[in-house]
DNA sequence: ATCCCCAGTGTAATCGATTTCAGAAGAGGT
DNA sequence: ACCTCTTCTGAAATCGATTACACTGGGGAT
């Protein structure tokens, strides 16, 4: 039924291995077999099959990308942009969704690598896990988008969240609050402990002790973000401002505060991680660090079909720098 | 390097053909046989290529799922029941984004035949086309997901797109609305057509003619709804009412109000489709039409996999009831 | 004239699974 | 003892490409 390299040899007057060089783009072929090679692919509307080839060179032009959460907008543009960077060059994605779990993480790492994709780019939903010095030790290429992956020296691309928290919760206090809470996300992921350690380190060069209860991580979604708020807000002593580490739990905070029914920045100033299209709509306008995610997603995409062209290349590690746009949401008491 | 079947059956002293059929769960496999194979897997820690496999059975267990915007939170959640419902029955996703490209759609499902997917699930760009009628022919299982395909017999999951728009325009229309303008996507896609034909037959319905000057058909983005309701801000006799055709279309209409500085629903009401995780944050609270998108997904993926399990299966055409949501953003003039 | 080299081509092995078919071993019937 | 099933197992073909290797024929050097 659906036509072989074989059929197009035949069709041609020639042999498979010529056949083959022709698709390939190989020299070594006289211009006259080429044309009739190149005819009868069209004749016969010849498409090689990828599986058969995969096979063969034991490798296929499919890249996994495994994202921690396929609704969050940030991987969604870090999505968009693999995707076509790799479209661009000849690649396909494959796309799995570990949904903040380390299990299916590596269960997909592992379906991943069965499939002989060429290569993966993936959000760890941990820091510390062995299963990234594996794969860089059996030469699979890897690259690390968004969290970072600790004691495994190898590509990744990562926002610098230390500094952009530090500056952000610097400006919070130079406009005069004080009693800054954070919402987080677990600090398993990089960014969760990131985010926090700049945070801390904008309070310590600023003479604030951090007050424990001040502090909420949880898993970087909405639902947490609402939770950790609310509670905040109930507080004896309420925080003056909340500094929210991603753009889920920001909307679960904003909920929150909607829901007591406070005022920004008179009851509560913020200031939070991830810039989201439809920010223009909450008034006063929020102050956010915003993330320069495609540019995240297409260096990512980069960097592995380097690794995948050289793979003794050196490891490296791109860090971006957030923009820190400020606005209404935390103005001066 | 990689561990093979033939060296599974190496070990456990058996032919790769038992090997086979103790990992296909098949008779005929004595038991005390079965458990060495097992054994030798475990020890070896053997897991088949799937390559080979798709090769050999002319067919691999990816299921193709082309969407046309995938920073569309809609698309979002679909992909994200599809991936839940095939990751568990055993199937993974390729996700490809058709950015509302009728070529790279077409181009799209060529490279998912070539990989030898088993389905395809896709949001059609376009309602006419002949791609789908002959997948179809083919034989390729195939559904089209939120948008109709037209003259081509085959599973859809659709909203019942018609019959929502012509609810709450009439809702509008029964407020006290009578200039209400439509910002819709481009009725190439069944979506943007039914959602004006529902906001056609509503006026009728209510003895309003449709002023030509009020409907305004884009690219269902952001940037086409910011446009289109800029326009219509501006027109000499500007409408009291608007209604937008998708969740995208309704952030740019909102940016445009919200530039014009304009009051909700005072100066201009408000009703749109979709419904989005952060509407909460509009005030007044926005009339919407909620789609089970989660549910389209799910269904979407799981008529694929009947499909699969059994070609010759009718084609069933599944039709979703969005629900409408009444707020303060339409309230009666 | 002889030899060498190289561009151009084909034959056949190979990738790692599944599956057909043939045959062995054992149970049961006559 | 012989035949017939049934159950179990393995040898080998197969899927559709890529590629190592062998071979051919002609041009240039000697």
């Amino acid at each position: 039924m659906t036509v072989t390299i074989e059929d197009v040899a035949q069709r041609a007057g020639v042999s498979t291995a010529t056949v083959s060089r022709v698709i390939a783009g190989k020299p070594y072929v006289r211009d006259a077999l080429r044309i009739r090679v190149l005819d009868a692919i069209q004749e016969l509307n010849y498409r090689p099959s990828r599986v058969a080839r995969s096979l063969r060179v034991q490798r296929s032009s499919i890249i996994g990308l495994i994202i921690s959460d396929i609704q969050n907008p940030f991987f969604t543009s870090v999505v968009r942009a693999v995707e076509d960077v790799a479209q661009q060059r000849g690649f396909s994605v494959m796309l799995c969704n570990s949904d903040e779990s380390t299990d299916k993480e590596a269960a997909y790492i592992d379906l991943l690598l069965d499939e002989q994709v060429s290569g993966l780019i993936v959000s760890p939903t941990s820091t510390n896990t062995d299963i990234y010095r594996r794969l860089v030790e059996a030469n699979v290429p890897v690259v690390a988008i968004d969290r970072r992956v600790e004691n495994t020296p190898m590509d990744m691309v990562v926002g610098d969240n230390v500094q952009a928290a530090y500056e952000v919760v610097s400006h919070l206090i130079a406009n005069g609050y004080r009693r800054i809470a954070a919402v987080l996300g677990v600090p398993d992921a990089s960014t969760g402990a990131e985010r926090y350690e700049g945070y801390e380190r904008a309070l310590n060069a600023h003479g604030i002790e951090v007050d424990p209860e001040l502090v909420r991580q949880g898993m970087p979604r909405s639902e947490s973000g609402h939770r950790s708020t609310l509670q905040l807000l109930q507080l004896q002593n309420p925080p003056d401002a909340i500094f929210t580490g991603n753009n889920l739990l920001t909307i679960g905070a904003l909920r929150a505060i909607d829901e007591m029914g406070l005022r920004v920045p008179e009851d509560v100033a913020f200031a939070a991680f991830d810039e989201m299209e439809w920010m223009f709509l909450v008034k006063p306008a929020l102050t956010v660090v915003a993330q320069p995610t495609y540019a995240m997603g297409k260096k990512a995409a980069e960097l592995l079909l380097q690794r995948i062209a050289d793979p003794s290349r050196p490891p490296q590690e791109v860090l971006l720098q957030p923009t820190i746009k400020v606005h209404e949401s935390s103005r001066a008491k």
